[in-house]
DNA sequence: TTGTGTATACTCACTGCTTAGTATACTTTT
DNA sequence: AAAAGTATACTAAGCAGTGAGTATACACAA
């Protein structure tokens, strides 16, 4: 049994990390993801029992580091935390711009495996998207904000929906303009905190 | 050239909503759509040119039916602006319960074929969607809040973060989350009017 | 130190199936 | 007769997954 931190192993969630996101996980073969790694099919499914197995461990693969990248956005920002999550939009729309970039691979992958509801893909997504959420809400709380649970998952809304109109319009303004409702939601918190 | 009013042309696209929609576009065949429409593939490519035709075709299918719907959702309710934008989100998160719900057909067809971005099925969703962006901002515009445009947008915004969201939890309380986040821009917005 | 056994990590070649799209011919309508 | 519409049967390519075998390395016994 390979181990987790095989060399191997890494380089083909690399490839599949690249071809995954960039076409979609339908439209990628197992063969192009390990003609990509350098390697033969058989060999990728020495180290995944399936292709289903690799999607789950693709996303896996990104859930830390995107959760990183977004606490770093908030933290290196100062301000009031309306601010501050609105930088989050802000650096989001910023990576938006860039032509390699195709929204949110966990929501692209639970929009095309929507037919299967209970696929490990989706799964993880739902992990992922939860842990955000949690950490948003924490930050809220802490600050003193009102129901600081439904504030965290209406900046999530927000968020995701602005990951998916991009998708439709290739319009980084609407990933500003999330951000922007989400500060006017964060503020309209605060006010009826103090109030 | 068969007509647009062509009722076997018409039953193939019935056909197509129902599967693309359940299943997903690249998981469907052609094939499986001719079968499902009663005829045998080389006649539905009589009647289209290709599948990415058929796949535009199917979503052009669905504008006026969606813009209609939720125009009725905020026409038949009563009460303030927000009221009635807060109602369009309780009525879909009231479909999104259905088990055969999945999700924005628009955004599900936009994430899956993020890796073509001029793809006419794309370009048909963009429209629909601004169709819909610029409705409400029309009465928005009408009902003297400012910034409708903006406002607008945000709406839009959590609206397809509330699809999006969906199909990755599967708990249409989020759609709800978004319907009060809309409700709370809206009334910011006739807040700062008044004031 | 040489030989034997074994697990790891890999490749080549393949199966069985599905795919989008087409060449050709038949039927029905006008 | 001519045109529109449909079916049968096909091509050529692609797909996920597998059977069978190989190179390497490392363990341990003689």
């Amino acid at each position: 049994m390979p181990r987790t931190s095989d060399p191997t192993r890494n380089r083909i969630l690399d490839a599949a990390n690249c071809l995954f996101y960039a076409e979609g996980i339908r439209a990628v073969s197992v063969d192009a993801v390990a003609g990509a790694a350098g390697l033969t099919k058989r060999t990728l499914y020495y180290h995944f029992t399936s292709k289903d197995d690799l999607i789950a461990a693709y996303l896996q693969s990104r859930d830390q580091p995107n959760l990183a990248l977004f606490a770093k956005w908030f933290n290196d920002e100062g301000g009031t935390v309306a601010d501050r999550v609105e930088a989050i939009f802000t650096h989001l729309a910023k990576a938006a711009r860039h032509k390699k970039w195709k929204g949110c691979g966990f929501l692209r992958t639970a929009a095309e495996l929507a037919n299967m509801p209970g696929h490990p893909a989706i799964k993880i997504g739902s992990a992922h998207k939860k842990k955000f959420e949690t950490w948003l809400a924490d930050i809220l709380a802490t600050t003193g904000l009102v129901e600081p649970l439904l504030l965290a998952r209406q900046v999530v809304l927000l968020m995701d929906g602005a990951f998916s109109v991009m998708l439709v319009h290739r319009d980084a303004s609407y990933i500003e303009a999330a951000g922007k409702a989400a500060a006017t939601l964060v503020r309209a918190s605060e006010i009826r905190n103090v109030g």
